[in-house]
DNA sequence: GAATGCCATGCAACTCAATTGCAAAGGTTA
DNA sequence: TAACCTTTGCAATTGAGTTGCATGGCATTC
């Protein structure tokens, strides 16, 4: 079993031959891919089976997904040991010029004092500017 | 001339019969609202001119906009003497049961140690999870 | 005040990512 | 084999956002 398999059955998904292709295009690309890039990248497979893969892997923790304010949401596989949780969040760098969406995975988020009452579940950190290759 | 007109004209924006109306609702909200919102609260403007409207308020930063991650923009009116640049920047905090998503002046976005050539220009911050009222 | 020009507005149409309904295919279990 | 459940492909729909275009309103010039 390969390291894709591998993955997919830790995380209790049921490692079918869509989300197989879909999984390892994430792991090749290495950046955070929308629905539209896989769909691109896999010109062979249906778009919702695509996105229903990734709705799969979103809720069993395989991937985590980021709003980058660019129209179209993109998925990124989750760190080892990743659970999803506040203390496993991290920053992401949108690049405004080439579009790529990039982890941080350097930089864990600080602990951030809410008014009184609120509760943090999740969050979304996006910076937005120029990447290396851009600026 | 009131207090919505003089933000307009500080900001060098024609203060039109729309844009009066669209900042009005804004201030009377002091929530981030998104253009259906406002759609709702201003039954008798057309929604594109209220788009309109917010795109030349976004511009001459009498706005900011959020990506709360909601599937709807929103928009919360700027603080006196916010110039949109990074160190005007703050948190925003989605609640995932009220949908409602508020702006935490208090919390400036501490300094975030990018990788090697990546350059800040703007930012997205959304924290998300219950507010008070819904904790 | 008429003519001119510019910007704002309303309305309709369109774009496009996301999502869903449904039937066929595949796989599993009895 | 038969019954069942899940996954997949395809088509259609949703809904936020955006744009084209003609009209209206206002201001400046003649
Ligand atoms: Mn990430
Ligand atoms: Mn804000
Ligand atoms: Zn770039
Ligand atoms: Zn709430």
């Amino acid at each position: 079993m390969d390291k894709t398999e591998n993955i997919l059955v830790k995380k209790r998904v049921k490692p079918t031959a869509v989300r197989i292709l879909v999984l390892r295009y994430l792991l090749d690309k290495k950046k955070a891919q929308s629905l539209k890039d896989i769909e691109l990248g896999l010109p062979n497979t249906d778009r919702s089976s695509i996105f229903r893969s990734l709705k799969t892997f979103e809720e069993n923790k395989v991937v985590h997904s980021i709003e980058d304010g660019s129209g179209m949401t993109k998925y990124a596989v989750c760190a080892e040991g990743c659970n999803c949780n506040p203390e496993d969040l991290h920053y992401h760098f949108y690049c405004t010029n080439c579009s790529i969406t990039y982890c941080l995975f350097d930089n864990p988020i600080p602990q951030i004092k809410l008014p009184h009452n609120f509760r943090m579940q999740q969050a979304n950190m996006v910076i937005k500017g120029l990447c290396d290759k851009c600026s």
